[in-house]
DNA sequence: GCCTCACATCGACAAATGTCAATACGTTGG
DNA sequence: CCAACGTATTGACATTTGTCGATGTGAGGC
């Protein structure tokens, strides 16, 4: 099977708690890469209208004007969104359209919780 | 009240859920703060470090060799965290002692908990 | 008072990031 | 097949970020 997927992070390691002990280099690099993602307050928005929209999904069109950017910027970030396995991207006709991944959000909100 | 609080995310608003409904622009960015605060390898792990110690406290000697950085590097990250508000910072005598911020952990995973 | 220790700040540098205009790509409708 | 539409990619640019060596600062110990 094809390894070296680049950031596709296998919800296995992507989630193991950081707080509860010692995380792993890979562990702290797979949760470093997820909140990069969530580290520019335009990608928070996104993520947010997509949640909020009807479906949980939203296509790029239906972003940009909400956010304020240019849409090849739009694209530039769901693309990290979806690099760092928090949306999905599902091409319908000539539409994308971004969903959340099913949750993901929960394992990242458990990485997080200390004591465990 | 004084206003322009820079970094210092007062929780009412830090912690609005990201999902949900649209969020507003302030929270968006007090939000991004935070995971920007966590987006680097080298503060998971610190912040894990910290969680794993004894008292939940360390010093920046006890950090420096886990994560095998310089000194001034170290006191960087430290004082990112800060800045977002995740950890303390207590000098006591030669040392200076880092905790996590009590709950701030739980505030930021509820934030990224949907439906709410 | 000095010297040492623990830590912070400064200056510099390469690398990564956010943004847009211009352009390319793929789908649909004529 | 051609034109229009929705997105993606490219190239460029300013800004931010992570890192370190050198230096500054402040508290204890002699």
């Amino acid at each position: 099977m094809p390894t070296e997927l680049p950031v596709l992070p296998d919800l296995a390691s992507c989630c193991a708690p950081a707080t509860g002990g010692r995380i792993d280099d890979a562990s702290a690099e797979s949760l470093a890469r997820m909140f990069k993602a969530l580290a520019d307050p335009n990608r928070v928005k996104l993520l947010s209208l997509i949640a909020a929209s009807s479906g949980q999904e939203a296509c790029v069109c239906d972003l940009t004007a909400p956010i304020g950017l240019a849409q090849p910027t739009i694209s530039h970030h769901m693309k990290v969104l979806t690099e760092a396995g928090l949306v999905e991207r599902e091409q319908r006709g000539k539409w994308a359209y971004f969903s959340l991944v099913p949750g993901i959000l929960e394992s990242l909100a458990e990485a997080l919780s200390p004591r465990r």
